[in-house]
DNA sequence: AGCTGTTGGTTCACATGTCAACCAGGGGTA
DNA sequence: TACCCCTGGTTGACATGTGAACCAACAGCT
């Protein structure tokens, strides 16, 4: 079956977008890292917890809002825990279940990150882009994630954003 | 100081990016793996390779094409070169230096691998997204590629095409 | 109650990435 | 030539991600 390559527009967009997305990676993850003592995924476990209502959540609630694997949030939430980040306890009524919740520590941590992190994300992307610019990366990552939804099996992932505290004390809008 | 958090719509612009960029690097890498058991980054190794003269290149102008941690390059190199995909031999000009070079194997193998990550590709994003949407991805991307090269000391990253065999034997193009 | 299949989590072995240390070979300069 | 610093590359220790195996608790049946 005659293979339909890409042309040569279609080839620097794909590239573009790919570049992009590594050195955005490596621009977040660095910046949090050298500023905040977090890791990327750090700062997400953490930004979905201190969303959650009492800074709680069920492991599995965890996996599904990150989309990550379980053996991978098993082995993360160990080494954040052993960092005094987030703790664990047996759920009540499911004796199977853990409970994941956010501790001071790893509270006052993601306060101290989270205006770094959104000035890091205003400075090198929000900054930078029109209104249509960011409306059309809206759609097009929804097309993605459709399609991606199509062809395999599960959803794709929910990015957490910053409101911290119950309410809105440090969320991202305003 | 004030920090200046995102509005709502700026904030889902991100979180979608992110989300788009996790899906889609899942996607592919699982795709590559299963399909032609390579992963992501043994398929950049080698479109690299095999668009370079003679598939060699040495060892650090493949890194900055990659932009990869040189640690990173020499430990990947030794895979898969324990794999016979790739080979290293020592430079006649720079005695430090090394020239790699793609086997006849891991030609075979990006050769296989290389109509079916295009058809990935034109799946999941090229072939939903329109012209002036593609546009656009590639506009941001620039800026935000520029935005890093300023902040930041280096470059970003070129991602590799598909052309292989010397010329255009199998390019992405046409 | 007793079976059975599913679900929530952990663990192990292994693949991959990062950083720092190291080393050998350039290449300039005295 | 001798000295020095830079460059290209490898290595080892360690952080992180993945898949499969495993285990205990739940849940639906009989």
């Amino acid at each position: 079956m005659a293979v339909r390559w890409l042309d040569p527009g279609e080839q620097r967009a794909w590239r573009s977008l790919m570049d992009m997305q590594d050195g955005l990676s490596e621009f977040i993850d660095r910046q949090l890292r050298t500023r905040c003592g977090l890791s990327h995924a750090d700062y997400q476990v953490l930004a979905h917890l201190s969303e959650a209502p009492e800074g709680r959540l069920r492991s599995f609630e965890l996996g599904e809002l990150l989309h990550w694997e379980k053996s991978r949030l098993s082995q993360h939430l160990g080494r954040m825990q052993k960092r005094g980040l987030t703790s664990r306890e047996r759920c009540r009524t499911d004796q199977r279940g853990a409970v994941v919740a956010i501790t001071p520590r790893g509270s006052d941590l993601i306060e101290a990150a989270a205006p770094q992190h959104v000035g890091d994300v205003r400075d090198v992307l929000i900054g930078h882009v029109t209104a249509a610019e960011l409306e059309t990366l809206v759609t097009v990552s929804g097309k993605v994630q459709d399609r991606l939804r199509a062809l395999g099996k599960g959803g794709v992932g929910s990015y957490p954003g910053c409101s911290l505290g119950q309410g809105h004390d440090l969320d991202l809008d305003r």
